[in-house]
DNA sequence: TTGCCTATTGAAATCGTTTAACCAATAGTG
DNA sequence: CACTATTGGTTAAACGATTTCAATAGGCAA
């Protein structure tokens, strides 16, 4: 039924050795053997199984790519980055979806441990510090976007606190004296690194924080259009809000524009990520903008350098972030 | 350095047959046997290697999901759907990006070919239907949002031309008499079932249909904006833009909004998709809804039927779709 | 003719599993 | 007691490729 490197080699009549050698342009094979061979091959329409293949050589040029889910638009410059990476090395990459799941980032690690793939980059990684950093020493593992404190682990991402401190002294540099913050509950590390960010900013401007102009909530736009809410009704309202995400933000923008808030002039707003929908959205989100091609690109390139050197460089890499000022801050 | 299931055997001082067993939950093994290997699995640290499994049982329990990129966000629902189909059955699904290059989409195929993946599943086939209607005889590949006109293989999709119908016969229904298309020049089978039911319905309506009321761009916003500006140009302006996806609308409701064009009264919009953000682009957008999640879950169920069954389902499933009707139609 | 070198080639080992075929020992049955 | 089942286990044969190693043939120099 189906078609193996034997058959070919008898419609070649030639032996499997043969065959292989000259599906792999390897060099001491006759011209007529090669003519002999893809005439087999294209007449059987062989196509060689990848299991043997990648069995006898314990490597698959597979690398996965493990994201919560594939609705957070903006990992796609990410996985474009990883992407170019990969191609120019010959490795493909694969994407499966945690769905916010440890355990299930758990099952999918089972592919890396089951050599189904040479290695694995976790975006958002859900698992504790102590796991990933075990994993890390045994397998071809990686982080990118997030970092781990104190895990020995390859990491690729951008300096998330600065990043913070940078938009929130934009908007101290703007006048503004009460600036609420909108981030998660769930603590990731760059939540956690934006708000100390964020934090420091007004430490720094001799501001002192008011815990009640943080508010907490998840990633979704009506966390932005609530936050926003819980913030207006403070007993003295903020002149600026800083959203740890452009869909927050712009769910932020949402509640501000029903009621009649001037944005821009009357409360300023600063997202993060830049996605498309920010520069869309009217008015137009201020934001910072973080080199996600760049990103992927790097961790996959020093994964795959990892991989074939067998030495484990595991440090982190943290990428410039810059500041995209648009209608949202008055710009 | 690696460790195989023969180090196990050792460890347990049982044979790797016993080992397999115990591993696989096979009856036939004493409560002692099962204590021996599960202690040295422990200590050992081993996970099976899937290559060698998924070789000698021919099945790896993986199917590919192909999209263009991850960047379309509505196809997370899909995804999501795949997931619990799949799931459900002890398959894991694995995504791959075509980054629309036919050429590449081949490559991912390969992986099907190559008994990488028990099967796979096109959400926007770039390949040629004659392409793909051969390979759906030799291996298990399904469709699913996209159908492909006289194609035999196995299809999950809604009914395009009729969702285009009943768009435009809405705007016709509230006084409407010149309505604008903005399309796509990619010839998708949807956008041309969507143009198709656009056509159809102002035909049935009586009126002719306006060759410069049709504008054709890509997928992204600017088409909506250049599509909109080029709309209103026309000497006799449209009274209502039917786009073919929901950020073609957010596009054209975008040039409205700044040329002081009153959306949902002086112009009516219409989008496709049901995407997350045009319920937060204010006006809110009207659009067709798709049943993402069940077109996902319906094509893996039906796939792995056919990877269970031998017997292959290469029909065309038509789901349900609807209207959701808000601010941009006045509603 | 003999010997040596090179260019091709094929047979067989190997990768890590699963599983069919087999075997020994114990228990059950008339 | 002789004869099956049943149970728990082993050995060895797949699965489909790559690759090592040895063998063959032909060319060429001595």
């Amino acid at each position: 039924m189906n078609i193996t490197i034997k058959d070919v080699a008898k419609a070649a009549n030639v032996s499997v050795a043969t065959v292989s050698r000259v599906l792999n342009k390897k060099t001491n094979v006759s011209e007529e053997a090669v003519q002999a061979v893809n005439r087999a091959v294209e007449e059987l329409g062989y196509s060689p199984n990848f299991l043997g293949r990648d069995l006898r050589k314990s490597e698959t040029k597979r690398i996965l790519a493990i994201i919560a889910s594939t609705e957070q638009s903006f990992y796609s410059e990410v996985l474009r980055g990883m992407q170019d990476a990969a191609y120019a090395d010959g490795y493909d990459i694969l994407i499966a979806t945690t769905r916010d799941d440890p355990e299930h980032e758990m099952h999918l690690l089972g592919m890396l441990f089951s050599k189904a793939v040479d290695g694995a980059v976790l975006l958002a990684p859900k698992l504790d510090n102590a796991t990933i950093s075990g994993l890390a020493k045994k397998y071809h593992l990686a982080l990118c976007l997030e970092r781990m404190e104190g895990c020995d682990i390859l990491c690729v991402t951008i300096d998330n606190e600065r990043a913070g401190f940078d938009a929130t002294s934009y908007l101290l540099g703007k006048g503004c004296k009460r600036i609420g913050l909108i981030t998660t509950h769930i603590r990731t590390q760059s939540s956690i690194d934006r708000e100390r960010g964020y934090r420091r900013a007004l430490e720094t401007a001799g501001i002192p924080v008011d815990e009640g102009l943080i508010y907490y909530g998840d990633y979704g736009v009506d966390t932005g259009t609530k936050g926003c809410e819980h913030l207006m009704r403070q007993s003295r309202k903020p002149d600026a809000i800083f959203s740890i995400s452009d869909t927050i933000a712009i769910g932020a923008m949402t509640y501000a524009i029903q009621n009649d808030i001037k944005v821009g002039k009357d409360m300023l707003f600063f997202g993060f990520d830049n996605i498309a929908y920010s520069h869309m959205f009217i008015p137009r989100l201020s934001t910072v903008e973080q080199p996600c091609y760049l990103q992927g690109k790097t961790v996959v390139e020093k994964l795959i350098g990892n991989i074939k050197n067998g030495l484990p460089d595991a440090a982190t890499y943290m990428l410039p972030h810059s500041l995209i000022l648009r209608d949202s801050t008055g710009d």
